[in-house]
DNA sequence: ACAGTGCCTAGTGT
DNA sequence: AACACTAGGCACT
């Protein structure tokens, strides 16, 4: 076993490895205590977190923990590229904040959950945990993803333990769709089942969006079945890059109307464009997730 | 182009 | 207890 610890005390603007993984972005990680994120937000200060990641093909198991400004990790390899690239540790957190607006609510956002990143998930595991994320509450999206690792994934022993990595797309393709139903996957089991399909034959990858101009990156992502407008923004902010990308789900429409009612343009292009301007533009994507987690938890207590 | 409707299912509220 | 409604939408008409 590797195990190391990155400094992320000295990064440009901090970070806080929970709120980053508890704000709603990533299906691809969970705790390695069983609980789940919505129990109890206090608890998870310095738990350890685990996910799996392909190395060269080879399916890995991380695990890490963040205490006293080092994100400490245990692993079967050298985890510091994977963890810096996977939490976007990169990153400039002051410049970002720099580049959206200065408004209150957006302050009291960041400074409410400094330090928290978006993430940088694989694309195939990023596109079918937002398939399944369609009126689906976020508890069971995570569960289902663990379902589909465990009924799916190929093993991986760590540490005296057996983890399961994120099926790849020939083991998605290959899953019947009553099987994917049985994982109470519900009428996302065919869409997940096709847009795997899609990519195992090579007919189309998520990857192939990464690059083009955001408008045209989000119309090519919804050539996959199950994959609309807003999980092709979560796609495109998540997992490829597109940092001005604005998932459009029920509560950023909520909050728009509340907060920013010039922007809500009744439909969903019109209004994502308006709020991406809104939201300083470049930045616009991370804007939006500190707010949304900021009112989420806010509204929520 | 655009609006209306059906779809799986667990959890919450009445 | 039974029922309606909702949840970070999408495909089809």
């Amino acid at each position: 076993m590797h195990t190391g610890a990155i400094d992320v005390g000295s990064l440009s603007g901090g970070f806080d490895l929970q709120s980053t993984l508890e704000s709603g972005q990533s299906y691809l990680w969970w705790r390695a205590d069983g609980r789940d994120y919505e129990d109890d937000h206090q608890y998870g200060g310095s738990a350890w977190y685990v996910t799996t990641a392909r190395v060269d093909g080879e399916p890995v198991v991380i695990r890490t923990r963040q205490r006293d400004g080092r994100l400490e990790w245990e692993s079967s390899i050298d985890a510091t590229d994977v963890l810096s690239r996977r939490l976007r540790l990169d990153d400039d957190l002051p410049a970002i904040r720099d580049g959206t607006p200065d408004d209150d609510l957006l302050a009291a956002a960041y400074d409410t959950y400094a330090g928290l990143r978006l993430v940088r998930d694989p694309p195939f595991g990023a596109l079918i945990s937002f398939i399944c994320s369609a009126q689906m509450h976020v508890t069971r999206i995570h569960g289902m993803q663990q379902a589909l690792r465990e009924a799916f994934g190929t093993p991986v022993t760590f540490d005296g333990e057996t983890y399961h990595a994120y099926p790849t797309p020939d083991q998605l393709a290959a899953a019947s769709e009553a099987k994917l139903r049985d994982l109470s996957l519900g009428y996302r089991a065919p869409y997940v089942k096709r847009s795997a399909e899609m990519v195992a034959d090579g007919e189309a990858d998520p990857e192939n969006a990464r690059g083009l101009p955001y408008e045209e990156a989000r119309e090519q992502l919804t050539q996959f079945v199950g994959v609309g407008q807003k999980v092709a923004d979560c796609v495109l902010l998540f997992s490829l890059d597109y940092l001005e990308a604005v998932p459009l789900d029920t509560w950023i429409r909520k909050t728009i109307s509340e907060y920013y009612p010039d922007c809500d343009r009744g439909n969903y292009a019109d209004t994502s464009r308006a709020i991406r301007e809104r939201l300083g533009g470049e930045y616009a994507g991370y804007a939006q997730t500190y707010v949304f987690h900021y009112l989420r938890n806010r509204d929520e207590d």
